[in-house]
DNA sequence: TATTAACCGAGACGGTACGTCGGGTCTTGTA
DNA sequence: TACAAGACCCGACGTACCGTCTCGGTTAATA
């Protein structure tokens, strides 16, 4: 999945499935997709050399060679711009390669989103984000749907992996099993975030050795319940 | 604790108790206490009213009945400010009762952590100073000291008070030791901030009860190796 | 005399009415002559509404229902549309039906004047486009032809007219009787439009009286030497 | 007279007679004298280079060293901000030196009236100026004060001065006194205007000369009635 | 008690970025 | 080929805050 077929990417149209508007006859000049592309690119790089606080959307429109009323026409703001940015990394990073036991695979995604949250424009990005989530509903819906489903699709895999492998009993109330996917993906990723951003120390192989351990025993102990 | 031994919260000298300046034989007129507690109770309610992204320092001062200058006198800019406000809720809110229990303590700490998130102006403002600390130094250290460190200091309690029940062993090692709290801190915390924040979903005692659950077994099963 | 066949009017071509084109085999769709008129309508009601400055080529487009490919293609600009625009109010507003004498006629043809400069119309752009003239060579030809000329030709008429009666001596030289027929131009239309527009008063009977008076004693007296 | 003490110059204060501000005690920094200065400076030197409809606030206020915001404290605008502009050049450049006889009182004017709008400045201003007047009465009143009252004392000076030569005659009803006056300045007013903008001819002595005998012909045969 | 130095309010200052608007050009699909 | 639609680049708009600065005036410790 790429940006271009992400949902609500776009300010106006919400991209029909057959790319239709709603007006009827798509008419007029189409919007150029080359501009999408430098927008968002000039978007992390501006993020990686000025961070949040700095980013200006002057100042994206003319590293990406494009006009302000451009960029304003697809993105209402700096918040839903800066969201669809980051996602593409999402996007392009998380990944979940069948390890071999729950343990490996944790492991492997811990590492993983740790890389993620290392680099300079997801580190500066993704709390300035989810703070402005907290007065703007239709951020919240956007930063859910860009980056925390697909992050929490992760955890429904490795889970039915270990189900698999007989590592983790089946659940058989499924409303109760969602609960649980909620509070093993809230607590993977919380933690994660709070030692790279808050606590600001190295999540390495140790770190992540540690927390797997706490985390795969926990299940192993907890969830049968 | 109040403001006036916090480290390094004025921009210069720091009002000591008596007044008393420490280079000697300062005179003039000393600066209003009265004007720092407008200042910060006028930051809280701002940041209720607007949210980080919109507050702004010339309303701040409105609001407090203080000219611009007063506030720049005291404060170096917007993040300064705003960690030394909402450092205040936490001296006042976050205490650690003994419950009885390793399970009863972490659930209420959960528990009342979740509240003070769930305040407009911590909710608003913690993410945004933790997204700005992402690129300066000097505002991580200023938010370790005012607002992590006091947290963790509850973790190292708890567990003291659960290995003086018997619920948790003790540790040999002081370097593991220190480790493991760090560890179990961001846990805690990280898990608790992305339910509330990120997830955006109600941290109730059900939530808490899962927690915990999770925790504790983890806690029992793995700190021992 | 209509658009149609005013010289450089249209931008291109020129609109035969029927439909014709000079370079003989040139094929494609013609030109809406709809379009033009519809154009210049909105012009003016657009003027009406918004005064010069106010005044978008877009929302002119809009009101005429028309694309802004289509405007430009007939106008380079503001400047032009407008003086086109108001050149046509010229057309049907300045006669000059004689009165029987001098006086009636001067006094007749500066309330005619008086009464289009009263439009708000024409009030609002003659002089935004004569300001611009000032830097733009060509909109000042453009003025001339449009306006000015057919302005100055009421004059000629009109001293023709009183010769003949005898009101006014004929002229031997040929180039003063011009110099004559411009200083007598500007006398009139810039005492008219000075007074409507800068002085902002009335153009009323007793004032065209005075101002006539003024003028056919002055030129009695004054054009013999 | 200069800029500094011309009424309702400043956007706010209205120049009471002490300097004071309405709001009693005078507080906070005051207005910078030398900003005003520059600016209008640097407003007349934007329209030399690229005359009122290329001119652009934010160009003069860099021109002049100054912030945009400090420009718009004091002006409201683009038309305000040019009428005071120029409307010093009127008072610099517009006088009435007794030159013997009203005829070359009259021609000296007419000269010195046509070099001021020869000048780049005030030749591409004047008439934008009194354009968007026509749509806004507290601009029309701005040149009134500003420019048109000015110019109108040298009209009623210049009778005075005739009078007592005896070159006209004392007129005994004051309104009908201010009639006429108000008459002799559109004709001399508009009538250059005319001439130097409008037809776009040069206004040299000979046609100062021209325009003088008609106007002292004509005051001469038709005031006394 | 008088001095005096630092404080305080008010608000102007030079900046940077904002989000919008209009100008004039271009690229679509349709007539 | 013209046309409606609308995206495009560009430049200016007028506003909001930033953090600094200058004013006149106040206030407590010191001399």
């Amino acid at each position: 999945m790429t940006s271009a077929d992400r949902p609500d990417g776009p300010r106006t149209g919400g991209s029909r499935p057959d790319g239709s508007r709603p007006g009827g006859g798509r008419t007029g000049r189409p919007r150029s997709a080359e501009a999408d592309r430098a927008i968002l690119d000039a978007t992390r790089a501006a993020l990686v050399e000025l961070g949040w606080g700095k980013l200006s959307l002057g100042d994206v429109a003319a590293r990406a060679g494009v006009a302000k009323t451009t960029l304003y026409r697809r993105w209402a703001g700096k918040n839903e711009l800066v969201v669809d940015a980051v996602a593409a990394l999402f996007d392009e990073q998380l990944h979940l390669p069948d390890l071999g036991s729950l343990t490996a695979d944790i492991e492997g995604v811990v590492l993983r989103f740790a890389a993620l949250l290392e680099r300079p424009e997801t580190k500066t990005a993704l709390m300035a984000v989810v703070a402005e989530s907290t007065r703007d509903e239709a951020l919240r819906d956007r930063i859910r749907s860009a980056i925390v489903d697909r992050q929490k699709r992760l955890v429904l895999l490795g889970r039915e992996r270990a189900q698999a492998r007989g590592e983790l009993p089946r659940e058989s109330d499924p409303e109760s099993a969602a609960r649980n996917a909620d509070l093993i993906f809230d607590v993977i990723a919380g933690a994660v975030v709070h030692r790279a951003l808050v606590s600001a120390e190295p999540v390495d192989g140790e770190w992540a050795r540690g927390f797997t351990t706490l985390l795969v025993v926990g299940l192993a102990g907890a969830l049968p319940d």
